[in-house]
DNA sequence: GACGTCACAGCAAGCGCTTTCTATGTAGAC
DNA sequence: GTCTACATAGAAAGCGCTTGCTGTGACGTC
């Protein structure tokens, strides 16, 4: 049978309420009675009950993050920064708290399904990383439950997403939408008046914003668009190989390739190597994150810094209440603009 | 307020228990009863309390993932593919569970206090992934807790990580000594004689087999190491970078540098580059992981495949039940060598 | 027509903990 | 020496759910 409180209590002799009091060092307990309560716990080698504890006490310990991609860097980069902030095992807050990492893999019912799961476990707080989806009805549900969550006294901490006013959310983003026209504005600056762009998934805030400032950045300039020069894909390398491929078929004279985020930009290096053209030389690539392997690309990638590591541990720090809201639930995190080799004038 | 069973039990004209019931569905019910059960549930909406139902139940649908850096792909690609197995929303799996993906930051503390915590909420089932702490001591700790969680009936998998005999847990494990040994006999193969080799943190098993395995080769052909060749350090580019000026101090006539991971080989690419090297005219470099990023290295690096999202899908199925363990409860898998443009025979 | 069988539904006893309220012993105050 | 105050421990009432067991009609059987 498994060891419990009263166990513990009837071995050092005390009432199970004393053993409780101990264990949550809430309230006075004598010293000598103290260690003979830890003394029992060790001998029997007993573990709280969990769901016990957080059905009588309301609360539980448990954090939850909810990521896209786990296997992300991106997010696993944020997802280990809100950890080490939550406080669990060797993090600087005091309690013991579970870090619970979702992988909603970008869908829309997954990313609600884990938010009742959260809610059903009674989750102490709730970060939400990287862009949201931007179906209508779906962005309702999710502000629905996540107003729910917040009224019920969770703190809802979204990091790199966009803010989702009356929900009672803080709101830590990424100024994407900057950070993509100072890349572009780059580009152009350089020279270049033929780009291509390679989108990330057309429904996510973070590929509109980015795709925002890249437009942004070709307006002010006076530099009219062709629709040929945008292609929609995933964040990922393949999609970037694939996209530039395309982008090639389509307008063989592109000088420079802007991408939604690193993984693609490596993918479009790939694309225009295999298809003889040499970077920066022939055209010109630039990615967006600055993620740990784009500078060990040849050449170097020309990208946007997004503060993933700060963003995420001050978004864990707001989650456990150890570091006050943004003024007005919300800020905006400024990317910085990072260039390297994989990016020069056209030739001619 | 928030809703309970009750309040839906009243709404519905029934009594808790059958309320439950069709919560659970795993007992019978009328049509008629479920529906009307249903729209009340739907009406109130209602959150059924996890700790209260984990409590009663004695079981929760909570599952743990250990991880040592939820930063590095390497992890990030096994939690994801163990997930998507454990039946989180949109999973194959039917229950809706609950992964928790736990960062050890590579700590042992943290390692044992992660598995308290799993303990402590009655996880379902718990998956331990990569390399295992050396440390006598703590090993017999987490033996012990290991142990314990398989007597508590939990399932205890092991993904890419050595067995620990005796705890009962389920062990995929990769033959990183095969793998080293079968990268290094590749470079000796193409002639070289003076291979650096840069090591991970000295006290993984990971660290040790893959050393054991290079080693191996050099005794197979008869090259006895330098000391000096060796230098250890830790999985991340940055390491990768500086053991690299190490051994370039150390001996700058090596003609090869073998890297513990990916990352490492990215870092001690970017430091050869720097001393004026060119790879692999004038240095071979291999990795080993085979992450996504490696082939988009310029040169593509030579390294070891490994099944990353193949194992966690296993692993994460054997973990649910949803497959047999192998015979013995353990079995290794291979990685398979990758030759790239990273790696030639050295000048002369 | 009496009786066993089913198919459901409800009762009620926990699951292991927290916490309010109460009891008790001791120490200082006058 | 009695009284108040304080520090500490215990009793007991839940927290919201699950589930074994106990009804209770409806149905079929001989």
């Amino acid at each position: 049978m498994t060891v419990t409180l009263a166990d513990v209590a009837a071995r050092a002799q005390v009432s199970p309420a004393t053993v409780s009091r101990v264990l949550n060092g809430n309230y006075p307990v004598a010293a000598s009675t103290r260690e003979r309560v830890l003394k029992a716990v060790d001998e029997l080698d007993y573990v709280l009950n969990g769901p016990a504890s957080a059905l009588a006490a309301a609360t539980s310990d448990l954090v939850g993050i909810l990521v896209n991609d786990i296997a992300d860097p991106f997010f696993g980069i944020m997802a280990s920064a809100i950890q080490s902030e939550i406080g669990g095992p060797g993090g600087r807050a005091g309690g013991e708290r579970l870090a619970v990492v979702c992988n909603t893999g970008g869908s829309p019912e997954r990313e609600l399904t884990y938010l009742t799961l959260l809610q059903r476990q009674r989750a102490a707080a709730v970060v939400l990383t990287g862009g949201a989806i931007e179906d209508a009805q779906h962005k309702a549900a999710m502000d629905a439950k996540l107003r729910k969550l917040a009224d019920a006294g969770k703190r809802v901490v979204l990091c790199g997403r966009p803010q989702a006013p009356e929900t009672g959310a803080i709101a830590l983003t990424f100024d994407n939408r900057g950070g993509g026209q100072e890349l572009t504005e780059h580009l152009i600056r350089l020279g270049h008046r033929r780009l291509g762009y390679i989108a990330g998934p057309e429904e996510r805030t973070t590929t509109r914003h980015r795709l925002e400032g890249h437009r942004d950045a070709l307006a002010a300039h006076g530099i009219e668009e062709d629709p040929r020069w945008t292609v929609h894909g995933r964040y990922d390398r393949r999609s970037g190989y694939e996209a530039t491929l395309e982008l090639l078929r389509r307008d063989p004279s592109l000088t420079a390739v802007v991408a939604a985020n690193d993984s693609v930009a490596l993918g479009a290096c790939a694309a225009l190597r295999e298809s003889g053209r040499r970077i920066p030389d022939d055209v010109s690539v630039a990615g967006f994150d600055d993620l740990p392997f784009s500078i060990d690309a040849v050449p170097a990638l020309t990208t946007v810094r997004l503060p993933l590591a700060e963003a995420g541990a001050r978004a864990g720090r707001i989650a456990m209440g150890r570091e006050e809201a943004p003024p007005g639930g919300i800020t905006s995190v400024r990317g910085e603009l990072m260039v390297r080799g994989s990016t020069a004038g056209p030739r001619g």
